[in-house]
DNA sequence: GATGAATGAGCGTTCATTCAT
DNA sequence: TATGAATGAACGCTCATTCAT
């Protein structure tokens, strides 16, 4: 699964085939699919892995309150999570512009993340933001795009930097 | 083209095929070869087109100095060129996250989006920012995120509602 | 034709597609099949100018008997035939090796070479040969391949000196 | 490969298809690609194949030195080995006279061949000839020829006959 | 558990041929 | 007479998947 994660991530999912995936993990071909029931399934695993590993390592706490604190500890976290699991994060990406490949995406997608949006979503509410829809807007789409710049152009920006600049801009658009 | 397009935007470059496309567009396969020289080919003209068609579209003037009003005229031009051209954008999108896929994608993008994000970049400096580097970080993460949202996951927000959130929330960071 | 001749010569009949013909002869794809039924019908039509020309000119006379000096004008007549027209017996070595490509070509072959094998045959006769049948294969043989090495490796002797070679050899074959 | 070899042989290497192969070998055409890189390579081999069985069989010996019994021998064998490979033979023939099908060919021919030819001129010279160029020219356009007569028509002469006049005629050109 | 030979559908591409103009 | 858009079958090749061992 590590393999094949790596090899999807770097050359995508049609470009990778199953005999590269075996070759490279030093199994043949056939023993994939003692472990895997199609390639498919490989992608699901893989998926399922990505947003435990992602979801596991954000969850806070439970009481579904984000202090301050937690929030800043909170968008670090992720920025290190996709440092620490950018193949995963390029696949979710590349995944999420084309929901056909796989129709489970969207759905585990939703739920992993519809919970952890709606933590987030408190937080803008509780922080005195005077029109939290529209901010939580702004901040939702700067991590998203701060995210992508991680992934696919990482040498754009210098990562902590970034990660600096994004979470002092999240106060100034909650504050201002 | 318009029909590998939608295809290419909707299932990707690798999960589209010539036949599909001929069938779709009406002809046959091999007359596709009378038109393009190969699917590459055909990638590499609708990125010609679409990077023509949105960088026509945004240079707003010549003389490299964004005023504060054609800032947010290029903001909002922006948006309206990601509702015209919805598959060219995503498509876009999806290269950039496998740049194997095509070569020429990331020389192209980076001859055209360069001088904008320079002219964007001169803004943010001329307009009373503390920290030029890190607020246009912060900015150009956000516009990549909401237009990635846009793309991706248009029924997530209102997209009025989120221009109008994007922009208001740049000239707090720039202002914050 | 003459630029049909060229590419099959040069490139096979294979290798050769009637888009290549039709460009190099600078009229359109369509026009061919006014001149011509199919691309066998080409061929064809190439096999019978290149039987005509050659044929024309090695009938020395019709009274069906080889003088010596004859004999030696034929082979001469032949030599400079073959470098005239490289490119027809260049085809026509090819197709000898295919019988399938072109069934008209064995018995084209046979209606034009019999003729003149017959012609050649008399001569061995009539010159004192031991034993008739076998130098007249020896001698076939040899100016088969002197004209194969013409063909195929004009490089490998010096034509000139082939050609005398052959024809001193082919006495000493008939006197030895 | 020997099915391969049978119908390039019969047909030309452009007449032959993938399928025509493995359908005739009764296995699936994809199964092609587990034996062989491509059809190019399904070529190659054959030509090694053909040239180091006939090369191995040809060589007499290594001193470099041809006794006149060895020399008819090597002929005798010769004539043998083309009855025996005659598909190798007939695709060998077709290829000389196509180099752009297979730049290795060209290139494999001298190797194998170059050092035949040295050994056979060896011989004309030691043997009294007066004119050992001239003869030898002769000598290797009569065995050239005969060899495509084997190969292309081999109806047209007995092929016992053919091989003792052309035995003989080397000897009458020889002593001549 | 593990292999790799085998399959068959599909791929991108070519090309002889047709036909409306 | 001349064009070139259009077709459809075939090509060389790939690959997810199966299965006897």
């Amino acid at each position: 699964m590590d393999t094949a994660l790596e090899l999807f991530a770097e050359n995508g999912y049609h470009s990778t085939s199953i005999s590269k995936i075996a070759q490279k993990a030093g199994i043949s071909k056939g023993l994939t699919y003692n472990y895997f029931e199609s390639k498919t399934d490989i992608l699901n695993e893989i998926m399922d892995q990505g947003f435990n590993e992602i979801y596991d390592n954000l969850d806070i706490n439970h009481d579904g309150i984000l202090s301050e604190d937690e929030f800043i500890y909170f968008i670090k976290q992720n920025f290190k999570l996709i440092r620490d699991n950018m193949q995963h994060w390029k696949l979710f990406f590349s995944l999420m512009l084309q929901p056909k490949v796989s129709a489970a995406f969207a759905q585990k997608y939703e739920e992993k993340v519809g919970p952890i949006l709606n933590l987030f979503f408190g937080f803008v509410q509780s922080s005195g933001s005077k029109n939290p829809e529209s901010d939580f807007m702004a901040i939702s789409s700067m991590l998203e795009g701060a995210f992508l710049y991680c992934v696919a152009a990482p040498d754009m920006f210098p990562l902590e930097k970034l990660e600096e600049a994004v979470i002092q801009s999240c106060f100034k658009i909650l504050k201002g």
